[in-house]
DNA sequence: GTGAAAGCGCTAACAC
DNA sequence: GTGTTAGCGCTTTCAC
């Protein structure tokens, strides 16, 4: 049984040369019959497996990749794991099954804030290493030439750089604010997206779009920051809740600034919708949970088709750069309403 | 300017050699600038910071945790990426920030079928090199001694192994099968969760507990396979719906097999709940957007519990192995109400 | 203060 | 068929 090796042996720190040891083989050997190589003794080769089963044996990623060209594993990197990237994941997930592709998510958010610029740095750390190709979500800067193919998915830029997906930021931004003016509201505020990135500038531009083609006022003091996060909406929209002229209408550029401004509406003692709607950008999974009204994008189809794409520029060469662009949908629940009578 | 070598240079094949040479100083030099180590002249350290700004060289994370003892990365190892495992993720996430340690979540199913010990050959794979330490959610097989600090999330065994973390699965089963006999019900079936994991096999005492408390048969041919997946479900459900002895009432193991009871059960004409009551267990977002009655586990809160034990164990050197416990939590929602009139 | 050299675990030529 | 050797990009003694 030479169950000693066995009792001592301990995961992740077996390496080719114990099973060479162990086999009484060289290194090369090893490798050979880990790799379904030709050129081995079938005895040899029953022997060697039998030991790398024994020790349970794995070749180690990091060092195999350093040797190889290429390491069948996609990576996407992402500044964090909040809903928005969770979804991508799913869709990414179930479109990677039986592609031979292996998935690996990164964050390379270490300290209090994000690094600036993080996804050049997890590039340059991963690329042509540890992984053959990458999905960016929400990129902020513009990447350089990369080595390895590259999708990004709601980039900062619309074109010039890597192949992109997006939704229609315009129409969706147009169609939640088309809604709020078709329920009766004339003072609709903004809370703005992320500066960095494409997608805040479109849905702000759709907001305008649709104030201006219903002839209504825009008044720049409605506009504030809402940053994509929870605590930056709910901070906005605590100021435009109690100034005496306060919006009767909220349209945030994405969900969870929207559960923000929700939130602070609460403490405010406002109800949503009777004092004041509310309508996000995404549909998140948690602003189902919310009833929130918002804008649908088709996160799970983005994150599919963002890994078909790589799949494609991976198999294929250096295909054409691609822009997917999917429709958004406006999504009607519980916190819009027509405004309070005056 | 020397844009030549800027315009030509490309992300991730940067090396610390590239830097060298153009810096005219040794690798060594390189690495030590690069890591903050003393005994760099001040001059050289501006100058190959220069260089290293200008060709945007990061350190390889393969090259240098092969070298290196640590890396600062923690790895959550998962099956596929799921709504149970993203929402854990997003748990995860949350507590990472600040800890100093990254992120790198992977899934090891490239092929069809997601291959048998697949947290067994991720660990291998990237353990000692990779990550200084994991997260393992729902290994199905026991583990060996592990070579680096391992906190497994409703793991195959409830002891024994690595650190732990699960919910309250016998009370929330139990809770959920009360429910539905307060309800009136008599006739419940229960969907099984996967065979391999010690949750599915709680929760089914839980639902039979309930049922000899009530003092209701125990009828085995109305527990089927639900394999917590979305096809399983349904088909288990349609079976079972098609008898003419029909439930009134399906608890299911998990969220995503209930989703699939419902669909099943709209499929052959049957309203939920005046026809038949359904309810999961989990409370994945897509519980609350289908509106489904469901145990809820805290899942951000376990995956941060994760995390942090994680990193205490990371910290603090061989702690004892830990055992988080937490509550779970009947949901009452559209899905569940009482049978039908005979 | 700096560089030469060894070596992390692995794979791929190339000898034998 | 099998072993020897070189080297992937990096860090780390240890000379100089």
């Amino acid at each position: 049984m030479s169950d000693d090796a066995e009792a001592r042996h301990v995961v992740g720190r077996v390496t080719i040369t114990d099973v060479a040891r162990e086999a009484g083989v060289s290194v090369a050997t090893v490798s050979k019959v880990v790799n379904g190589r030709y050129g081995v003794a079938p005895g040899t080769f029953e022997r060697v497996m039998a030991i790398v089963t024994r020790l349970g044996y794995e070749t180690s990623l990091v060092a195999s990749s350093l040797r190889r060209r290429q390491t069948n594993v996609i990576g996407v990197l992402v500044t964090e794991f909040e809903p928005y990237s969770a979804e991508l994941l799913k869709g990414i997930g179930a479109a990677a099954h039986g592609t031979g592709y292996e998935l690996l998510a990164y964050s390379g958010w270490a300290d209090d804030a994000p690094p600036v610029g993080w996804e050049r740095r997890s590039l340059s750390r991963l690329a042509g290493t540890l992984i053959d190709g990458a999905i960016l979500v929400t990129p902020t800067v513009l990447l350089p030439d990369t080595s390895i193919p590259v999708v990004a998915i709601d980039p900062h830029t619309g074109s010039g750089g890597p192949s992109t997906i997006d939704s229609d930021n315009v129409g969706g931004a147009r169609a939640a604010t088309e809604h709020l003016i078709a329920l009766g509201h004339t003072r609709i505020a903004h809370l703005r997206g992320r500066a960095d990135l494409e997608s805040s500038r479109l849905r702000e531009a759709g907001y305008r779009d649709a104030l201006q083609a219903a002839g209504l006022p825009h008044d720049p003091a409605l506009v504030l920051a809402g940053d994509y996060r929870h605590a930056d909406g709910a901070s906005s929209a605590r100021l435009l809740l109690q100034r005496p002229d306060r919006p009767t209408a909220i349209f945030a550029a994405n969900d969870l600034s929207a559960l923000g401004a929700m939130s602070a509406a609460r403490e405010l003692g406002l109800r949503v919708p009777q004092d004041v709607s509310i309508i996000g950008f995404d549909d998140i999974p948690e602003a189902a949970r919310g009833r929130l009204s918002t804008i649908a994008q088709p996160l799970h189809e983005m994150g599919a088709m963002a890994l078909r794409m790589l799949v494609g520029q991976l198999a294929g060469g250096a295909a054409e750069q691609q822009h997917g662009h999917l429709s958004a949908e406006l999504i009607v629940r519980d916190t819009t309403a027509a405004p309070p009578a005056l």
